[in-house]
DNA sequence: GGCATGCTTTACGTTTACGTAAACGTTAGC
DNA sequence: GCTAACGTTTACGTAAACGTAAAGCATGCC
């Protein structure tokens, strides 16, 4: 019970299919540290632990933010804080992160609203002139 | 009336100050085609547009995009579509746009869940441990 | 045995978004 | 008249995130 392999294993091609992205690019995540596989002798073996990594790491790039900053957030999930100054700086770090995506929704909030704006003048000039065809055609 | 200066006008560096970016940047959003100062001789000189344009910019980065991108967005402020066909495609473009930020704003909001979870965890964690401490030295 | 398929490492190339240095022009103040 | 302060162009440098090519090992199949 201690070695079973139940988990779903995955191999580098299958992975990169199903998240579409190369196999460079897994590697290269691998160099950065933000993937740590298992071998089979030489072949790398990815279990459920590296697919929830993965899907982190193309949440995060979709967010704009780096490999580097990806790692930080992904680190925070597995770290475990022994001492309680650990815990605090912990604690603060993800509180910074989400002072971060919370300034990221306002953005997105107000270039939505432009967005709908630029629509809405586009729909009603594109009306206007489907309309003048119209009348123009009968 | 046609001619009036009455605008805000922006010294390169003040635009820089202004923003947090270097005046390197700012020549560089230019040769990429991201503003277009007037010119007192050699002198950059920008208006209410640039700045307007400069915001976008910025917050275009801090949603990651690229600046290819950001570029065709801010195109589409000062877009004047002259035919039918060319409107059909600029609402396209809008939809496509609103659709990647909806779905950046998914993400966002799975993420901000994750980090509530774990930062109530660690709230948790670190209240058990002073609680423990605080006993301690009673 | 031979060839295809899939994976491996090593290493140089490429794009994006600037940084940094060099060398020069011009306006303001002492 | 000198020197700061601010601006300019030109050009080479750099970090990030891979792409791409080269060369090799292991396995399966006919």
């Amino acid at each position: 019970m201690a070695l079973d392999q139940t988990q779903q294993m995955y191999g580098i091609a299958e992975l990169a299919r199903e998240f579409g992205v190369t196999t460079r690019a897994i590697r290269f995540y691998e160099d950065k540290g933000l993937l740590s596989p298992d071998r089979d002798g030489q072949r790398r073996i990815y279990g459920a632990r590296d697919h929830v990594r993965l899907r982190l790491i193309m949440r995060g790039k979709r967010l704009g933010f780096s490999l580097d900053e990806i790692r930080e957030m992904i680190d925070l999930y597995d770290a475990d804080p022994s001492e309680v100054s650990q815990l605090k700086l912990f604690i603060g770090k993800l509180q910074a992160r989400r002072e971060q995506l919370r300034s990221q929704q306002e953005d997105i909030i107000e270039t939505l609203g432009e967005l709908d704006r630029l629509e809405t003048q586009s729909q009603a000039l594109l009306a206007d002139r489907e309309g003048r065809r119209a009348k123009a055609a009968s």
